[in-house]
DNA sequence: ACCGCGATCATCT
DNA sequence: GATGATCGCGGTG
């Protein structure tokens, strides 16, 4: 698995969410395979960058290959995977993974909980590979993260976002096909 | 299985 | 004062 290079990213989000499925997303050597993501990009209502840059959304508007991290409902963090060329706001969200490495550690941040509800979610792993507003902006390619190609083919399907009052209609989420690890089911 | 709700806060009206 | 790219729990069918 070779780490994914910056012009991996910069390309459309849509493409690059597709391309993440079954890649693995690691902070600190915990983390696994990437299940499910959802792009999000500048013309798109449902997106952060939509009203453009703000305090919160900068690291949208910064180089692809980094992160834009930001709070939902006060409570959780959601990891975003900043990408696209010009013009730039655009962002694939990591939704779910499959736990492979460091999942003792996943254990204790996220509580005594089943194996498939670790890491089947954005706040979920989100908390439990120990991501917070800390991070936000930092590049992909160097510690603590490290973000590593697919070795094989992968069968990806695609559907409506989750969770989204407005543009509902996009099909621009991704998921493994199959997959266990999903936060929730295609169709 | 589905539905509703509370938690908690940055951002925006 | 309301809204959200969410989650976990407790109720009901």
């Amino acid at each position: 698995m070779a780490p994914l290079s910056r012009t991996f990213f910069a390309r459309p989000a849509a493409d690059v969410a597709k391309d993440l499925i079954g890649a693995t997303l690691l902070v600190d050597d915990v983390g696994g395979l990437i299940v499910e993501t959802e792009a999000y990009d500048q013309k798109d209502p449902a997106s952060h960058s939509y009203v453009g840059r703000t305090a919160r959304n900068a690291s949208m508007f910064g180089p692809p290959g980094h992160a834009y991290i930001y709070r939902s409902y006060g409570l959780h963090w959601c990891i975003n995977f900043v990408c696209g060329a010009e013009p730039l706001g655009s962002a694939v969200l990591i939704r779910a993974l499959e736990p492979a490495t460091g999942i003792e550690v996943m254990r204790q941040r996220r509580g005594n909980v089943l194996p498939r509800l670790l890491c089947s979610g954005p706040g979920r792993l989100s908390q439990a590979l120990g991501v917070t507003g800390t991070l936000d902006g930092q590049p992909l390619d160097r510690a603590p993260f490290s973000v590593l190609s697919r070795t094989a083919e992968t069968p990806v399907v695609r559907g409506p976002r989750i969770g989204i009052t407005r543009g509902i209609e996009a099909p621009w989420r991704f998921g493994l096909a199959g997959s266990a690890y999903l936060s929730r089911r295609f169709q």
